[in-house]
RNA sequence: GGGCCUCUGGCGAAAUUGGUAGACGCACUAGACUUAGGAUCUAGCGCAGCGAUGUGUGAGAGUUCGAGUCUCUCGGGGCCCACCA
């Protein structure tokens, strides 16, 4: 236990009284412009880590900064508590995973408090909990309603650790985002949103989102993955039954179409079988039985070698008239396009080494301007721009120009259209777990697919379930879930035993804060239009896929709907880097946890934030250090002596007096430098490292001011009265309890929290006087301390005075001096 | 392979946006006070040099009176995506 130097327990003392007075209640109507400033909620996992203590700390200082510039602000606080650890805690003690769940939550909630962040808790939402799970399952209704949630049998994502499929977004590198185990491709019927409708608008509506970075932006546009070409149709000529059939490619390179040598299909494609002839079946099936058998992993390992089988058929390029054979092989992804690709090995690298492999022919049809290729050369294929030959009316024209006039030729001869293609896939929700919203629906014998109707909603979760199942869902225990009443018919139906994926219930949790307790809509209209959009979030960089994908698609869907009004759900994005110690990611498998608790009781929630706001920009990582946070803590040691010992001299209401002394208007200045500093690199960038090296200039300055003077005059006394003053309202937003207590003991009227924001004095925010650095030739050659009032010509005339401007001059011809008002003079000789 | 970000002392980092490079802090060194110092205060601290001075922002070139900042070429590190046709 460190000795403090302020009285132990002010922040519990101030923690309560602000609780108790409501500081930071936040009410709908006011006549001051709104702000609305968000953390991404957290998951009560048990206990706050040092990553929730930066983010919330950068977002409680942005709220209480605006509060004091006088905006109406919102800033709420809630728990994204669905999800798979509350199930398996569930699962080892043999509990309800909502006992766990809540447990969590009180303990956290009370390290939020000590941490002393100024929540609006009046307006908490809880995921789990049906005042709100209600909700999320009546939007989801509506996207069912509006065609936007459909069920389809598809090729899922399964982990069979947890027990469930997941979302593309939550496979990474083939393995679970969760457990990490690897996951397998099976064929399930599953809820799907369809997000790939918004494709276009997710993408293009990044444009609009100034306050996010680039960095954020691209993930985005990436994963949605936009692509122009064509598709082709190409007829098959001999397919066994006889039967007319096509085969549709999508391409990027409808330019090479005229040097197609043969055409490949995934093994999961639609039409295979129909595309097998009986002598190649036996190998056909072979191969994809053993690519089923393989992880995403394997196969989407690039280097592997490729690997096919013919499949016998063959088809016409109606281009050339040339007829190619038909192949499969795991490199064409069922997913993508169409499912099938035309290969032209000598302008694709991985058409051209399965040709190889295969000795497959080759032909060239483009042709780069400087040299002549041959295809017994080629090492590798050849990729870039040229001119297109071997392709008929096409030779000579360039192949950027040849994609249009290609793809056009197909439009107009009905065999070939042009195609926008996007890697977003459809995102599915279903989820085989518990602890989850319960997708409200239905299945009867008689009517199928039926809505749960919105007036029976919520549809609980079932509470007789066992947990210690295995292999299955523990909802699927319960005697009473399962079987229910069709709404149409009133015959017997059974309910749909999945629950929602946890990123629905953190796709729309920001809307609710804007009316949280309202018992008959997720939120009110006007309300949600009134708050939203989020005018800053901050959160992890984890999430620019994800949940902030999903929210962007959640807040078009409902605006198109007619929920809401606005089409993008946050203004402006911060993502904060990670807490680090010894340069590595704190986890507790490393070792290298810091708990938050033993830093509030060692040092207090003040030298905490303090701290972790202290040594790097927000946006960048942070490493924590023991020493950091004792420098941090001995600084508010330090600026707490200073304020006690001389705390007579100290008037809140002090009057600055109009004539001052050249030491005591300095200090002045400096304190005015400091608001317009400090004021600035919050406003603009949230530069929190440079407010508070700021803090610590201005706390020097004022130390070594009083440390020049004996006892005070009263002239003096204002002075100090005015500097003091301005540092602890500057530091209220950081040192939220010391400030408060600092405020009290002057005397101050209420709490230091309700204060307007110092301003400053344009006229004062600069020293009287500055150096005038003198150059010669660009390099640095005397530095003249000058009054701040000197004009250019003086200027250049001290520096020319300068004995040391003299020296360096002294034989050679001025050529000519260039003078920056306020800075410098360079002197330009030969 | 594609994209985005990033590179400044022993360390975290500043730099009014083209104008004194290294603010502020951590660590370190010396001194003061002290029974003690892991408290506090004072001074020092990019590198080379006793010094004048030289040199220095990943490397190289360019633009400019002047470049950490702008342009080009190259390299290191991080993140995201990736057999996406």
């Amino acid at each position: 236990m460190k000795e403090l130097y302020y009285p132990q327990g002010i922040e519990k003392k101030w923690q309560e009284k602000w609780a108790e007075e409501k500081v930071f209640k936040t009410y709908d109507n006011s006549e001051k412009p709104k702000y609305y400033a968000l953390s991404m909620f957290p998951y009560p996992s048990g206990k706050l880590h040092m990553g929730h203590v930066r983010n919330y700390t950068i977002t409680d200082v942005i709220a209480r900064f605006k509060k004091m510039k006088g905006y109406n602000v919102l800033h709420p606080i809630g728990w994204d508590s669905f999800g798979l650890p509350a199930e398996n805690a569930a699962m080892q003690h043999g509990a309800n995973p909502a006992k766990w769940t809540d447990e969590n939550i009180a303990y956290m909630t009370k390290q939020l408090n000590m941490l002393g962040i100024s929540y609006d808790w009046d307006r908490e939402v809880t995921t789990c909990k049906p005042d709100y799970y209600k909700w999320t399952q009546w939007l989801f209704l509506q996207l069912y309603k509006k065609g936007l949630a459909y069920k389809k049998e598809a090729a899922v994502n399964w982990c069979d650790k947890c027990g469930t499929v997941l979302a593309n977004e939550q496979v990474i590198d083939g393995k679970c985002w969760r457990c990490d185990s690897v996951v397998e491709k099976k064929y399930l019927s599953q809820w799907f949103l369809k997000i790939t409708d918004y494709a276009e608008q997710l993408l293009q509506d990044l444009d609009k989102l100034e306050g996010w970075g680039d960095n954020v932006k691209t993930m985005q546009a990436n994963w949605i993955g936009k692509s122009s070409g064509a598709i082709f149709r190409f007829k098959v000529v001999d397919a066994p039954s006889g039967e007319e059939m096509e085969v549709p490619v999508y391409t990027t390179r409808p330019d090479t179409v005229h040097g197609i040598t043969y055409l490949v299909v995934a093994p999961e494609y639609k039409d295979i079988d129909k595309l097998t002839t009986a002598e190649n079946k036996k190998a056909v099936e072979e191969y994809r039985a053993n690519a089923r058998k393989m992880s995403e992993i394997e196969r989407l390992s690039t280097d592997r070698p490729k690997t096919g089988v013919p499949l016998g058929t063959h088809c016409i390029n109606p281009f050339t008239g040339e007829t190619f054979p038909l192949w499969t092989a795991d490199y064409a992804l069922v997913e993508y396009g169409t499912g099938a690709v035309m290969a032209v090995p000598t302008h694709d690298e991985r058409d051209f080494a399965f040709a190889k492999k295969y000795n497959l022919p080759m032909k060239i049809v483009i042709s780069p301007t400087d040299r002549e290729l041959k295809v017994e050369e080629m090492e590798n294929a050849y990729t870039d721009e040229g001119i297109l030959v071997n392709s008929n009316e096409f030779n000579g024209m360039k192949n950027t120009e040849a994609k249009k006039a290609i793809t056009q030729k197909s439009v107009d001869n009905g065999f070939g259209e042009f195609k926008t293609q996007y890697r977003l896939r459809d995102w599915l929700i279903s989820r085989q777990r518990y602890w989850g919203a319960p997708i409200p629906v239905v299945y009867c014998d008689k009517c199928g697919i039926q809505p749960v109707p919105e007036d029976q909603l919520p549809v609980m979760l079932p509470e007789d379930v066992d947990f210690s199942v295995v292999g299955k869902s523990p909802i699927t225990t319960s005697k009473t879930f399962k079987d229910t009443v069709c709404p149409v018919c009133g015959g017997h139906a059974v309910r749909e035993m999945d629950t929602m994926d946890t990123f629905i219930c953190s796709s729309w949790y920001y809307l609710r804060y804007a009316d949280a307790k309202n018992s008959d809509k997720p939120f009110d209209k006007a309300l949600v239009n009134k708050w939203l959009p989020v005018d800053q979030y901050v959160g992890g960089i984890e999430h620019a896929i994800l949940h902030l994908l999903y929210s962007r698609f959640f807040t078009k869907a409902l605006k198109d709907i007619g929920l809401l009004d606005f089409d993008e759900p946050f203004k402006n994005l911060l993502t904060q880097g990670m807490v680090l110690k010894d340069g590595s990611k704190m986890s507790k498998s490393k070792g290298n946890t810091v708990d938050p608790d033993e830093i509030f009781q060692n040092y207090g929630a003040d030298t905490a934030r303090l701290f972790i706001l202290s040594d790097s920009p927000p946006a960048r990582d942070f490493d924590w250090s023991d020493a950091g946070v004792e420098g941090c803590y001995k600084f508010l040691n330090r600026i707490w002596t200073l304020i006690s010992s001389n705390q007579n001299d100290i008037n809140l209401k002090y009057n600055l007096p109009e004539n001052l002394s050249k030491e005591d208007d300095k200090l002045v200045r400096i304190v005015n430098i400091a608001i317009k500093g400090i004021t600035n690199d919050i406003e603009t960038d949230f530069q929190f490292n440079t407010v508070i090296s700021k803090y610590r200039e201005l706390v020097n300055s004022i130390s070594d001011w009083r440390k020049s003077k004996g006892d005070l005059t009263e002239e003096e006394k204002q002075v100090f009265s005015f500097a003091i003053a301005t540092l602890i309202k500057l530091m209220s937003p950081v040192t939220v309890h010391l400030s408060e207590e600092i405020w009290e003991n002057l005397g101050g009227e209420g709490s230091i929290h309700n204060q307007p924001w110092v301003e400053y004095d344009e006229n004062k925010a600069k020293l009287a006087d500055f150096t005038l650095v003198v150059q010669i030739n660009g390099k640095v050659r005397d530095k003249i301390t000058v009054d701040e009032s000197m004009s250019k010509e003086e200027m250049e005339q001290t520096a020319l005075a300068s004995e040391k401007v003299k020296e360096y001059t002294v034989g050679k011809t001025i050529v000519k001096t260039i003078v920056v008002p306020k800075k410098l003079v360079n002197i330009v000789v030969k």
